[in-house]
DNA sequence: TAAATATATGAACAACTGTTCATATATTTA
DNA sequence: TAAATATATGAACAGTTGTTCATATATTTA
């Protein structure tokens, strides 16, 4: 049941000007999915104790699960996601896999992100 | 089928010392939780959108489902998970409700984030 | 006060996420 | 080289999330 009218815009209180200026200066939406991405990946009570303990001293994976108290799979599982996101690094020294931080923007976010909690 | 020693710990690879140590100033459950729900809230491109079109101004609810693409319900939505971490707030005009950024921590977590990506 | 407008909200649903369990891989040790 | 150890990975499953659609609420206008 199609109207003639069907294509015509049916908002109304648009504000134009704002609207386009707003858009003009508009994150793009391949860097808005980067963003999220990063904040999704810091968004897990896990991956958070994990890089939190991590921002003390580097752990292996064992440390990391007695610390976290998550399982060694749980671990390492979560150890991946934030391998991809390029969080944190490793180095092997015999059967053991030592992660640490692999630069300090994570230190920055949280203590940017701890303020906001306690605001 | 259990045995004897089914409660001794059987993991051998963890650093007593280090342990003890990164759990002595490790972050709480509720802290981890709360940080982790902030960035949970960050980590979703609608609402990058959302946040990154408010740093430049006030906007309406029809003005924000125009700028970040999202239909006025889903942004709707997405405005009262932002209002419940406290990131944003609005006032009544008439009909129309205008949002804004409650504080900076935003845009200095956008930034911060930015970097990230960026690296 | 009825209609129109701007926004909010609940239900439903598909897509995604985090954990567990079983199994695989890599390294060392016996 | 076989067993033990440390970690990784895939499948499965429950829980969560974001959108849509229908409907409700609040405010203004006729």
């Amino acid at each position: 049941m199609k109207t003639e009218f069907e294509d015509r815009c049916d908002v109304q209180c648009i504000h134009e000007e704002n609207v386009k200026e707003v858009r003009a200066n508009m994150i793009n939406e391949d860097t808005a999915r980067a963003l999220a991405d990063i904040f999704k990946t810091l968004g897990d009570s896990t991956r958070i104790k994990l890089l939190f303990a991590l921002m003390q001293k580097e752990l292996c994976v064992c440390d990391l699960a007695a610390v976290s108290g998550a399982s060694e799979s749980a671990v390492s599982h979560q150890l991946r996601i934030l391998r991809n996101q390029k969080l944190v690094k490793y180095r092997r020294e015999g059967k053991i896999l030592y992660y640490s931080l692999l630069d300090d923007h994570v230190q920055t976010l949280f203590t940017q992100g701890l303020e906001h909690v306690n605001e």
